[in-house]
RNA sequence: GGACGGGUGGGUGAGUGGCUAAAACCAGCAGACUGUAAAUCUGCCGCUCCUUGCGGGCUACGGAGGUUCGAAUCCUCCCCCGUCCA
């Protein structure tokens, strides 16, 4: 029997560790990965999520990444998907309660969600599991059991519920079951670890309570910090637009990499690569001291994160492109291209009919403000036409960022 | 079931009969500056039409009706949220 398969518990611990926003317990977790150890048992360790958004982004990435650490060192990633949680909905995070989902639309959510995990985990190595498996067959009886297992107090203590009932704001009873209920998936899946974001807190915490009151060991409760989004005030998502999807192509990748403060690229470089905490403190002292210039230190952090995705080549060819169009301000070489019928029209419905402006009105407003380029030459005039014949190519510039190739059909 | 408070543009939130497409702030967009940053400054920020003008029209203040020359503002009914009482 070889009893090579697991690294020493210090090695693991200081590995494992990085990045979490807080660790309940850190002994606990000590002792769990000496158990796993001596007995050459991997830990169960797994990761909860709600198919809502069917798109992954950088944010998702950071909690899945450390679930990764755990199957990278030899312990059982479970990917639990709450089919059925989600019908209910989390409260978390949004002050407000949140329709439940339709069947149809988490079954397809969910499998969009796996195609894009396992860019991250290993497949092979991945439990995924559905709580509709479970939570399915609790029947009345069961759920009034479980209910009865918390305590409305302590269910009150949580940050969201306390501050929607101080301003007032509704919450609707199903909410307090939804901790309860994710709580059984602890219990069925026997987890020695569970993964989450700091937002999900008091559910992990939830959980490991519960699970005890089934005569389980609690589970160890490992968050991560939110990622803070492009904006570099609010949280990544997608609703709030500064996200970076993990199927974005290379090159738009690599620029919305670009585009996120100085000050954020420290978190991105600890949360989302696997530097390890003392090399980044040294870059970070480099840029201090004006050795290393801020933009050098985002091109490596902006390559490594492409390269993760897309490749080597790729990452190299995204950040060449990058240098051409922003650095040298020339037009990319290979711009996304669109066909339009032949005719004459103005300026403005060549910018709305191709997306560069929702309405007529902001079309307008672009060309007023000087943000249009056509064939490379600012174009100010609102009432300037386009003429396009078969074939005519058309290159289209709108602010600093967007560009298009119009063809003529 | 009763009493009371509330529902305004993407968000917060002023406005209580005309001067209000609706203050202010945030977000967003564009320009300048730069390292495509950040910060800052400037402009824009419902839709649409044209003769692009401090221009015309339309739509908008939970919903439906009504009063009025004129309503986000007044009245009626309805829906939704919250507080207190039961």
């Amino acid at each position: 029997m070889p009893s090579v398969k697991f690294k020493p518990v210090q090695e693991q611990f200081s590995y494992l560790q990085k990045g979490a926003a807080e660790i309940i317990r850190e002994d606990e977790l000590k002792a769990k990965l000496e158990k796993s150890v001596k007995e050459q048992k991997p830990l169960r360790v797994y990761l909860g999520v709600d198919p809502t958004a069917p798109d992954i982004h950088l944010g998702h990435t950071v909690v899945l990444r450390k679930l990764k650490q755990f199957q990278d060192m030899g312990h059982t990633a479970v990917f639990l998907i709450g089919d059925f949680s989600a019908m209910i909905g989390d409260p978390t995070g949004q002050s407000e309660t949140r329709p439940p989902l339709a069947r149809e639309q988490v079954d397809a959510n969910a499998k969009t969600y796996l195609e894009q995990v396992f860019k991250i985990l290993d497949k092979k190595k991945t439990e995924v599991r559905y709580n509709s498996e479970w939570l399915g067959k609790l029947s009345s009886s069961d759920i009034v059991q479980l209910c009865g297992k918390y305590r409305l107090a302590r269910m009150l203590e949580r940050e969201d519920f306390r501050s929607r009932l101080e301003k007032n704001l509704p919450i609707s009873v199903h909410e307090l079951l939804y901790p309860l209920l994710t709580a059984y998936d602890a219990v069925a899946l026997k987890s020695d670890v569970e993964l989450g974001a700091t937002e999900q807190k008091f559910n992990l915490l939830v959980h490991r309570d519960i699970q005890r009151e089934y005569g389980l060991t609690g589970e160890v409760v490992l968050t991560m910090p939110i990622l803070v989004g492009l904006d570099g005030e609010r949280k990544m998502s997608k609703s709030l637009g500064n996200y970076i999807g993990i199927t974005e192509a290379p090159d738009q990748m690599f620029g919305k990499l670009m585009s996120i403060s100085d000050k954020l690229m420290w978190s991105y470089y600890e949360l989302l690569t696997d530097f390890t905490s003392p090399v980044i403190v040294r870059l970070q002292e480099e840029v201090n001291m004006g050795v290393l210039h801020p933009m050098d230190a985002k091109m490596q952090l902006a390559h490594t994160i492409v390269a993760g995705f897309h490749g080597e080549e790729a990452a190299k060819e995204a950040a060449d492109e990058f240098r051409l169009v922003y650095r040298d301000r020339k037009a990319p070489t290979d711009l996304p291209e669109m066909k339009l019928a032949w005719g004459t029209r103005p300026l403005f419905a060549v910018l709305t009919e191709t997306q560069l402006a929702t309405s007529r009105s902001e079309a307008e407003r672009l060309i007023k403000q000087g943000a249009v380029e056509v064939n490379g030459q600012v174009e100010k005039d609102v009432k300037r036409t386009i003429v396009l014949n078969p074939g005519d190519l058309l290159a289209l510039r709108v602010g600093k960022k967007r560009f298009l190739r119009v063809v003529g059909v």
